[in-house]
RNA sequence: CGGGGCGUAGCUCAGCCUGGUAGAGUGCCUGCUUUGGGAGCAGGAAGCCGGAGGUUCGAAUCCUCUCGCCCCGACCA
């Protein structure tokens, strides 16, 4: 992509409404636009961004077997009325009336919908377990919205749902979501840790958060520290096998919020210099609920002998759009963002210092079509801007690679690469430079 | 939902107390100079001062109402 052609409108002042760095960011780096309280509009950089968060979750979640559906935003109240939490929700629910004068709502979360799916289809222990996502918008009318796209009203996450035949089976839908929720932090570039979260009236030890470590985190977060030297990528995992020992490895230290922190408990598990005691950002939340929605909903299968049983569910969600915001607070420093590679918006930002030189320009197009040729995600600053300010620019939208050339190095067949995750820069010929960009 | 704050040029903000023709910086456009870390000089365009009522000869400024946004708290993926 030309950054002449592309819509890019950075600011180069901090807008006075985001207060956090993400949110600041994010604005600067004209990744979104605010819309409203707490929605935005996602501009091309942005979006790419989002885009890339979804593929990974969408990958992982594949791999572990889980099924891609999408359910709409707007749903019918009656279903929420047969679960009783139409009234429950209270005014974080956005209700509707369509011109029928019935009553409808935004959705903020599917359970209903989803058990409604299953119950009509699914009557037998034969056809579970069952696993089906879908990355959809959710709308929660929060009182107050804050931190950007991190806590918006509209936020996109994606949300799955296990069924089966009884509690063993449901742990297994947990574990595998377990893992892969690993996997897909892990894929991101972050450190997610998942710590034990509040189970509600079901009970049990079948819920967790994932929280990344972050300064500007929402919650203060304890746990061991050997979680940050923990590896799930390098393992070669398989879903059908049993995922216990897996488990076990990453719940034997101690990991808690704030909400269940036990100062006491901490300092006789953990020892002083391995304490991490931080802020954090939920960024995934898995439970199980059991018979929760299954019950009310009449989602009941046959058992082999025959008897009717409500469906055992869990529930686990990532938030999709958070994320864009929270890897932010994880990785960025004065100067701007710094995108891991994965989610990164582009790989590479070449970086013509004079378009007006001839020389320089013609190197500049053919490294670009060389990068493309490649497969290489490359924006190309070829537009007539000072130095300065294509440094800064590019700093800011925390692209991993910089290529820089100009006419001096040209002339000597060289170009400067710097990477942005420290700063690190070398002189190197054309090749070298271009063979270490590419895949 | 309680408490606080702010709406003036694309952005950051001054002007308001004490009413009298709308300001700065930055960004944008033109030209010249400059050219490896958000340049310099000169010129230019740009605002129903959030909206509606009211007071007044006269309102960005005072009063009332309203809408929007932000912050703290309670709540939350």
């Amino acid at each position: 992509m030309r950054l002449s052609a592309y819509f890019l409108p950075t600011i180069k002042e901090t807008p006075s409404e985001a207060q956090i760095v993400s949110h600041r960011l994010m604005l600067r780096a004209g990744m979104i636009r605010q819309a409203s309280a707490g929605i935005y509009s996602w501009l091309p950089l942005g979006f790419r961004v989002l885009k890339n968060i979804e593929r990974i979750v969408r990958e992982e979640q594949d791999r572990s077997g889980a099924q891609e559906v999408l359910m709409p935003t707007i749903q019918s109240a009656d279903l929420w009325r047969q679960s009783g939490r139409y009234d429950a929700y209270g005014p974080e629910m956005l209700r509707i009336e369509d011109r029928h004068g019935r009553d409808m709502l935004y959705g903020p979360t599917n359970e209903e919908l989803i058990t409604d799916i299953f119950r009509t289809s699914v009557k037998s222990y034969r056809d579970v377990p069952k696993m089906l996502y879908h990355i959809q918008w959710k709308f929660r009318d929060e009182v107050r919205p804050r931190f950007g796209i991190m806590r918006g009203r509209e936020f996109l996450m994606k949300d799955n749902y296990s069924f089966d035949i009884d509690l063993a089976g449901a742990k297994r839908a947990y574990n595998k979501m377990f893992v892969a929720y690993l996997r897909t932090f892990a894929r991101m570039g972050l450190k997610a840790i998942p710590m034990e979260a509040d189970t509600g009236p079901i009970g049990g030890n079948l819920s967790h958060e994932f929280i990344i470590l972050a300064d500007t985190g929402e919650s203060a977060v304890y746990c061991h520290g050997d979680f940050l030297d923990f590896d799930v990528l390098g393992q070669d995992i398989d879903y059908e096998q049993d995922l216990e020992p897996i488990i076990a490895d990453w719940t034997a230290l101690y990991a808690r919020t704030d909400e269940k922190h036990d100062a006491a408990m901490f300092e006789k598990e953990v020892p002083q210099e391995n304490r991490v005691e931080k802020r954090g950002i939920e960024v995934g939340h898995i439970f199980y609920f059991g018979t929760k929605y299954s019950e009310p909903l009449g989602a009941t299968i046959a058992t082999p002998e025959g008897e009717q049983v409500p469906v055992h569910m869990g529930s686990y969600g990532i938030g999709v759009s958070r994320l864009a915001g929270a890897i932010i607070e994880a990785s960025h420093d004065e100067a701007g963002i710094i995108w891991p590679e994965a989610v990164a918006p582009f790989k590479v930002g070449l970086i013509n210092l004079k378009p007006a030189d001839g020389d320089c320009t013609t190197a500049c197009e053919d490294i670009y079509g060389k990068l493309r040729g490649a497969g290489v995600e490359v924006l190309y600053d070829d537009r007539d801007e000072r130095a300065g300010t294509k440094f800064a620019e590019m700093d800011l939208i925390g692209l991993p690679w910089q290529l820089v050339a100009g006419p001096r190095g040209i002339a000597k067949g060289m170009v400067e690469l710097k990477r942005r995750r420290d700063g690190e820069r070398e002189e190197l010929s054309l090749d070298s430079a271009l063979s270490k960009v590419m895949p």
